[in-house]
DNA sequence: TGAATTAAATGCATAAAATGCATAAAAAAG
DNA sequence: CTTTTTTATGCATTTTATGCATTTAATTCA
């Protein structure tokens, strides 16, 4: 009720939101006041203002609300032999070839491990962690958190990806400079949030002509393939995915640049068993050996 | 009705315990089974043995519940002028001369902020703030992880404690090799937690002769007070706290043995404003110029 | 083994609660 | 000033929760 009258705004939309009458909510509303004993919000006009006191309960309303969906999402998938759900979130740079496998893995060795995936949380997955919506994150770059329980998966260089045609394909490697003549396409509007801004451009004191931002990897990959952009990949994920859009990859300078994958792990946590177990699993399958 | 449950054991001693009949508990427990379609316990034998959907459900019960008892909690705050409540916890090493100071200032500037102290949350305050028990957190050593607002206090140096008696009373310092002579009296049983074992112990490969775990700070003063034990804590702490117990302070070696403070506030939380008010206000009263 | 004991489930009557209807009150819009 | 919109309220009704009495199931102990 709470969730719904902060998002309807009005006591009447949210009724119809909750699928009950107007009267019913107005009820509720005097109710829950009642049993706190505090005004929740002020009809001093007839827009609907939360009281501070409101404001804190919309806060509990969402943070509960959010838990009791995951918990029934995860108490439906535990129908069938699936005694525990895992849910893993890929960071945007990953790639997900191996995850056939992994379904394989655990239906051989866990039956009772549900698994969950979010292809893509973005480029911030420990906040993905840390809002408990995903139970294990795949990271590249710098070591997770120190809270995070954390399995280090192996090296990985980056490559520049291009398409087929372009101007740079007849060379061996791309250098750092010659960014500077195309458009870079990255998954974020701000260059500088990008591990490749540290690793390349900053480093080599260039910056790429213009910035393309396309929001998802599929969608860079893309871009990257019909026009003249660049983007820099981890080979892991530029290996698997970059023939899909037909692009090609190229060391970048002597190719020496390098990411570390991660995987990173909640402690404390109910199914504390199966995350590991699913961590393990991932660790044995992606081993940077093949 | 879980959480009940999962304590007591049982389904009549729940009942006892919700102050309603074996029969309605029954009912209700039968009821939420039908509603999420899952079996949640397993009556095999009488004894109520929960499900794996059982688990995750009073896992979800266990996060639902804590969340609405600090909500119902500031919310009860929340009658009169108070408006938010911030929830500060204080490391185990922190002192809290300071916070009679801290209330005023809250008064006089804004008096709509509530504060409730944790006096002691132990020696890991993140993991305190990271479960939102505690709003900000006041930290000694390192500086806290990056997803915290964080907030730099001053630098403390770290003093050894010792009753007024004590054999190393008539030195002017003590050295880290005289520690080895007396017992040393600690927060925690394992001396390797606590960051003297770093900065003095392991640095110059002593170790107290033995180690009293003495689990609250007021507990390890009393027993410095009351043994020939030592203790090391940041002068901040230790010249506030030491004289009430009859102790003396002295520097360590040179006296270079320093720790840093610091405060840390959760990011993205409802009352943010407030959160960081406080902080600032802890910083200019604890300014460690005077 | 079998009676006693204890715990949980069930059917049904009843109590409690939530809801909706009709309507009033209040505020904004025209 | 009227109309429209939004929220509040009293009361009847429906829905839901509870308790009693009893049954079922399992464990204990003679």
């Amino acid at each position: 009720m709470i969730r719904a009258l902060e998002v309807a705004g009005s006591v009447s939309a949210a009724a119809i939101a909750l699928q009950v009458s107007q009267s019913a909510l107005s009820h509720r509303i005097r109710e829950a006041e009642r049993l706190l004993d505090t005004p929740l919000y002020s009809r001093q006009n007839k827009k609907l203002v939360a009281t501070p006191a409101g404001l804190r309960v919309q806060f509990a309303a969402r943070r509960v609300l959010a838990e009791l969906e995951r918990a029934e999402q995860d108490v439906a998938h535990m129908s069938g032999g699936v005694t525990t759900t895992v849910r893993l979130g890929l960071e945007a740079y990953a790639s997900h070839h191996w995850l056939p496998e992994l379904y394989q893995q655990l239906a051989i060795k866990c039956a009772h491990i549900g698994l969950e995936i979010t292809a893509d949380v973005g480029l911030h997955p420990e906040s993905a962690l840390r809002q408990q919506s995903i139970d294990i994150a795949l990271i590249s770059g710098l070591p997770p958190a120190k809270d995070f329980n954390c399995m280090h998966l192996g090296e990985d260089s980056l490559l520049a990806l291009m398409a087929s045609d372009h101007p740079l394909a007849k060379n061996a490697s791309v250098f750092p400079e010659m960014f500077a003549d195309f458009p870079y396409v990255a998954y974020h509007t701000n260059p500088e949030q990008g591990r490749e801004y540290d690793l390349v451009f900053r480093r080599h004191h260039v910056l790429p002509s213009n910035v393309i931002s396309a929001g998802v990897t599929e969608a860079v990959l893309t871009i990257v393939g019909q026009s003249q952009g660049l983007t820099i990949l981890p080979a892991w994920t530029a290996l698997s995915q970059g023939p899909k859009y037909g692009l090609i990859t190229r060391p970048i300078g002597d190719g020496a640049l390098t990411t570390q994958w991660y995987l990173a792990g909640l402690h404390q946590v109910a199914n504390r068993e199966a995350i590991l177990e699913v961590m393990q699993t991932i660790q044995n399958i992606t081993r940077f050996n093949d």
